[in-house]
RNA sequence: GGAGGGCUGGCAGAAUGGCUAAUGCACCGGUCUUGAAAACCGGCGUCCGAAAGGACUUGGGGGUUCGAAUCCCUCGCCCUCCGCCA
C-alpha cells in the first residue's frame, strides 16, 4: 500500500511507475479521482478538528462553571451543536476515507530504476548455472515418482482430492530431508534465525501482507474461527513484528521458516499442473528479511544468492531472471525468479521468487525502525524468497538425475539424511493390496 | 465448552463522570565533579504543522454524555479453576 502523500507529492512517480507496468490506461481516471478526494480529505479534516478544539474549549468552561456553582446551560447547547456537526464532518471523511483507501489498495508498487520497463517479453535472464540435460527419453517425475513408489497422486486425489500429493517411503524421507537441510544451512551457514510459524492465522495477518481483502478467494479459510490457512511462511512471518517499533541497530534481521503452503489455485486446473507442478497444499522453506530503506537492493542480491546456493548445492541447473515491471508482482518492487531445469517436462520450473518490497508491506502492516531515540520512526524495508519449494524442486531432482535403469541418483548433500545413494525401483504401491 | 479475575507509558502503579492520566523506577540531555556515583534541573505516547498551535491516545471497535480510563454493548488477549485433549 502507499502512504496516501505520495497523492499530493509524487504523481507523476506513479504515473511514470504505472506506464512501465503497462497499466496507466487503465488507471488515470481512478488516479484523477484520488487527488480529488485527498484535497477534500484534509479540509474536511481542518473542519472538523477547528470544531473538535471548539468543543474541546466549551467542556473545560462547563466543568469550571459547574465548580463555582454557575449555570452552563447556553454553553452545553453550543457543544452539542458542535458535536453535531463533527459527527456530520466525521461521517462524510468516513465515506472519503474508505473510497480513498480502496483505491490506494488498488495501486501497484513503484518498481526499482534497474526493473525493465514491459511486460513477459522484457523478462531478462541474468544468470545461467549448470548445464541442462537434454537428451530423448527422460521421464517427467510424475511417471517416475510412480515408478519408484514415492509419489502416490491416485491415493492422494481419493484421501484429499485432485490437486493433492502423497509422498510415500523414500519420497516422503526425500521431503523430509529438504527440510532438514534448506533449514540447517540458512541457519547455520546464512545467518536467518528459525522460526517455526502456525499455518492458520487470522484475520489481521492476512490483510498485513495483502492477501486479504482482495484475494479472499485464493485462500482455505476456517469460517466457524476467521482463521486462515497460510500461503506461504511469508505470511506469518512477515507480521511477527506488526504494529511495532524495531530498534535500527537490529537491522537487518532474517528469518527462515519452513511451512505449509495452501492454495486454493481456483481455475488453473489443467495447465501446468500435472504431476507435482501445481497442487493445493505444498511445502516450502521461505527467507524472510527486513531491512534499512538503503540497504535493502542489496538485500534482495544477499537473498537470492542464499536461495541459488540451495539449487548449486542440489547440483541442479538454473537460471535467475529478472522480472520485467508488468511481471512483477503487485506489492514488489523488484523481483528474480529462480527457475531450475526440469529435463522430463522439458521446461524451466519456478522454484523460487525473490522479492524486496521496499516499504510496501511494511506500510500496510505497519512495521517500522527508529536508529536513535527521539528519532522519526521509518518503515522497514521488507524481502523474501523461497529457499526452496519442496513439490517443484523434488520434480527436477528425480528428472535430473534419473538414470537408463530408471532409478535416482541422490545428490550428495541429501544422502546422510535419505540414508542411500540412489532411489532404487518399488513398484509396491502402485497397485492396493487387498 | 463452562465459571471467575484482569488489560493504564519501556516497567511498576494511582485516578470510579469534570482543574482533560499522579507518582516511582528505567532511559536521554544538562548542572555539579579530575572522572563516576549521588543530588539537582529538564525531557521521556502518536499524528498534522516551518512555527504558533491543534488533534488523537488508558487492549480493539461501537454506544450513552456538553464532557468517559471511569457507565453500557461487543470483540480480542492474559491469569486461575472445571471439562476435553496430542
Amino acid at each position: 500500500m502507499h502512504d496516501i502523500r505520495v497523492l499530493r507529492e509524487q504523481m507523476d512517480v506513479l504515473r511514470d511507475a504505472l506506464g512501465r507496468r503497462g497499466a496507466l490506461d487503465g488507471m488515470a481516471p481512478v488516479l484523477d479521482r484520488a487527488e480529488r478526494l485527498e484535497r477534500e480529505r484534509r479540509a474536511m479534516i481542518q473542519a472538523a478538528e477547528e470544531r473538535k478544539a471548539a468543543r474541546n474549549a466549551a467542556s473545560q468552561e462547563v466543568a469550571q462553571r459547574k465548580r463555582n456553582k454557575e449555570s452552563a446551560d447556553e454553553l452545553i447547547a453550543r457543544a452539542r451543536d458542535l458535536g453535531d456537526e463533527i459527527a456530520k464532518l466525521e461521517h462524510e471523511l468516513d465515506g472519503v476515507e474508505r473510497e480513498l483507501q480502496s483505491i490506494l489498495l488498488e495501486i501497484p508498487n513503484v518498481t526499482l530504476p534497474d526493473v525493465p520497463a514491459g511486460g513477459e517479453d522484457a523478462n531478462r535472464i541474468v544468470k545461467e548455472w549448470g548445464t541442462p540435460r537434454r537428451e530423448p527419453g527422460l521421464l517427467p517425475h510424475w511417471d517416475l515418482g510412480a515408478q519408484l513408489g514415492i509419489i502416490d497422486l491416485a491415493r492422494a486425489a481419493k484421501v484429499s482430492g485432485s490437486g493433492f500429493v502423497v509422498y510415500r517411503g523414500l519420497g516422503a524421507r526425500l521431503a523430509r530431508s529438504l527440510l532438514q537441510y534448506f533449514m540447517s544451512a540458512h541457519a547455520n551457514e546464512h545467518g536467518y534465525e528459525e522460526v517455526w510459524p502456525p499455518d492458520l492465522v487470522n484475520r489481521a495477518t492476512m490483510t498485513g501482507t495483502g492477501q486479504l481483502p482482495k484475494f479472499e478467494d485464493d485462500a482455505y479459510a476456517v469460517r466457524s474461527e476467521d482463521l486462515f490457512l497460510i500461503p506461504t511462511a511469508e505470511v506469518p512471518v512477515t507480521n511477527l513484528y506488526r504494529d511495532e517499533i524495531l530498534d535500527g541497530a537490529q537491522l537487518p534481521m532474517a528469518f527462515v521458516a519452513y511451512s505449509k503452503c495452501f492454495r486454493r489455485e481456483a481455475g488453473s486446473a489443467g495447465k501446468d499442473t500435472r504431476g507435482v507442478l501445481r497442487t493445493h497444499e505444498f511445502d516450502k522453506v521461505e527467507l524472510v528479511r527486513y531491512s534499512t530503506p538503503e540497504d535493502s537492493p542489496a538485500e534482495l542480491e544477499r537473498l537470492t544468492g542464499h536461495a541459488e546456493t540451495m539449487l548449486e548445492r542440489l547440483g541442479l541447473p538454473y537460471r535467475r531472471k529478472l522480472l520485467a515491471a508488468g511481471d512483477t508482482g503487485f506489492s514488489s518492487a523488484m523481483t528474480y525468479d529462480l527457475e531450475a531445469w526440469a529435463p522430463g517436462v522439458g521446461a524451466w520450473l519456478e522454484v523460487s521468487s525473490c522479492s524486496n518490497f521496499t516499504d510496501f508491506q511494511a506500510r500496510r502492516a505497519n512495521i517500522r525502525f527508529r536508529t536513535a531515540k527521539g528519532e522519526k520512526p521509518r518503515f522497514v524495508h521488507t524481502l523474501n524468497g523461497s529457499a526452496l519449494a519442496f513439490p517443484r524442486t523434488i520434480a527436477c531432482l528425480l528428472e535430473h538425475y534419473q538414470q537408463k535403469d530408471g532409478t535416482v541418483l541422490v545428490p550428495e548433500v541429501l544422502r546422510p539424511c535419505l540414508g542411500t545413494d540412489v532411489i532404487p525401483r518399488n513398484d509396491a504401491t502402485r497397485n492396493p493390496q487387498s
